[in-house]
DNA sequence: AATGAATGAGCATTCATTCAT
DNA sequence: TATGAATGAATGCTCATTCAT
């Protein structure tokens, strides 16, 4: 599964980092068919020549790229989990974390929109769900912890709870990174919803407190 | 819309149907861009010089099925939402429909999602626009209504709350239809997660009833 | 095994012609991989685009144009054949013809050339098997014919014979139309053996009723 | 012949030879076109860079090879014509010997039919006519002298009986050597031809000597 | 109105050749 | 001298769109 090959770690970081991100920005901007490849090495400042040979085909360029950003999303996850032990203050925590995050790598979620497409999911999901398994058993097990230490309600199943989650958590992301969903958050709670990160927070905690406790 | 469009409004309803479901099909399947004009044609039983009497260009012939999927969507919606008044018992009923509507229009639901990515959302929005605002306004009026009879919480913004309501219930949508999030649901609920529609809703009906009350 | 479509089948004779004259020309002139689909195209006076509805590949198309050229082949040979009935009439009537044919199709002569080369010899062998065995089995039972008739020595195994002789057959047509060939014919014999078809056939039929006859 | 073949010659003979090997190897199975500059490289375990300062491009490559093909064979010639007198002696030698160097160089044979092709031809010419120009010289001579000597019939032209003579040779040594005339070698003489040498010594020997003598 | 053959711009990919190390 | 990464022109093939029938 060598998504890419040697040549293309022997690379300079700088030079990967410019790859990379062309590369992300054409995906996620356009699509994987209609992504250009010569647009990419145009972008990024090297030849087609190039690009075929740090990687096999337009599919292997792709898979390298959602395998980066499925490390850089890992990498910030990790970096919230481990900082807090409050199962609600994590939450927050990762909720935050999703504001600047989506904000700052807007083009990785909107290329983690596309790939969820129907036409790109087996490509991906192999890629992928390392990542998405993790998070499901970490979120399950805070869950689980906190039933047993009486924080959360005890009549839920924690396997269902983190799903419903996450699922809350990855609208989120698509809401501030992505147009469509961008304009049906604007939809929902009015044109200034995406400058308002405070109440989001707040509202959306109130949600899942709700959820997840018995008053 | 436009000259194209009366010329497929005269169509009989039959060959309507089949040409519309052909293109839902080829769009779902493969996404915008690799979706091909001329496999619609066949698989629709007509010779695409026909598609193209009836519609403008490829994105005419998108947009039209966008529309329509629109469309169906508000009819099935429509239908559920008058049938009860209790926002519970609404909301309950959505989750079910939603059950049965993915499963009975998988490439519908998976063309949805398609729409969302990055490279179609102006082309869509503006169609699909129209149903999320009244989606939003609904729900938003329910949970109001359901505030001032004192079932729900007074100290949550209905806006925010039929947002996060939505993104629960599209995420669910995926989950049924979408290969990629029906992989996602069994990695966090486990391989039979697909089987067991009552559990589904059991939970889900406590995640959103504990968000929602005040117990 | 289609070696072209129904749809190059529904061309005007005169359009096929046009197009298999330009393939042949252009594998000739250039061996396969070196032939160019739009030069064909553009000779032909046809857009590489129906190139391709007629045809589903480059390989299609060459293999078309082999056929199209052992079916040519064919009938010529036929046409021989059946016209006289004594062995060394026949052979004498096959080598005039071949000056004739190979420098009205120099081509299609330089084609088969092409064909016997390593690299397309998978390819071809299918196709032209069928053409190399009706030649073998003939020359083999015209010469077996002679032998009962006691106009050929008896001493000889038709198979072998017949084998020579198209060798033969096969090295003068190259030498009327491959350059390489004609070069080391006129190394061989002067500058002017092409010219002098005459003495060209009395010697090799020198040769040939030498090796058949008993004196 | 250039300052990049000079750079070849001083080379250790072990490395002149995996780098030829290697080019005769891709020529003669590949084709000219085909050949791939990168893979010859890999074979021969040296970089492209090398085989760049070794030779001026591909094409220049192509010629030593043909070159050095062509020297391996002439001096194969050479070593049998000096041995012996007779020319049926050495005829049957001659065919002998192609038993024996095609199967040992099958690749260098399949490049000598390569050569011919009509894409090639120009370039091989020149390089090649020296060998084939001695070759005639050879063989008519020898005729001539056989003529005189009373073994050969007096009535023919030593230079056209020659250029038979070498035709049944080419064939014979493509008969061996490559695909597509092995097959139709089986075609015509059945399945085991290639597995009784001494059966196509003995018949073409008596083709040949018919063909000569007047008995 | 319906057809489907024809078009040609557009793109992924290859590979001979160069040149900095 | 040897290396092999970098280059970019060249080409097979696709497919939305047109238009004569």
């Amino acid at each position: 599964m060598n998504q890419f090959r040697e040549t293309f770690n022997k690379l300079s970081p700088e030079k990967q980092g410019r790859i990379l991100e062309a590369a992300i920005d054409e995906f996620a901007g356009h699509g994987y068919d209609s992504a250009n490849i010569n647009s990419i090495a145009q972008k990024a400042g090297v030849s087609v020549g190039s690009i075929y040979n740090y990687f096999e085909s337009k599919e292997d360029l792709y898979l390298a790229v959602v395998h980066h950003a499925v490390e850089t999303l890992k990498a910030a996850l990790e970096d919230i989990v481990t900082r807090e032990d409050d199962l609600f203050k994590r939450i927050e925590m990762i909720l935050r974390s999703i504001q600047t995050f989506t904000r700052r790598y807007v083009n990785l979620t909107r290329l983690y929109n596309e790939m969820t497409t129907e036409s790109r999911s087996d490509l991906t999901w192999t890629i992928v769900s390392k990542m998405e398994g993790v998070t499901a058993e970490l979120y399950a097990s805070y869950i689980k912890e906190a039933q047993e230490n009486g924080r959360v309600r005890p009549d839920i199943d924690p396997k269902y709870f983190a799903f419903f989650l996450d699922n809350l958590f990855v609208q989120l992301q698509f809401a501030y990174a992505c147009d469509y969903y961008k304009n049906r958050l604007k939809m929902f709670v009015g044109e200034d919803a995406l400058d308002n990160d405070e109440l989001m927070v707040e509202q959306l905690m109130k949600f899942i407190r709700g959820a997840f406790c018995l008053q």
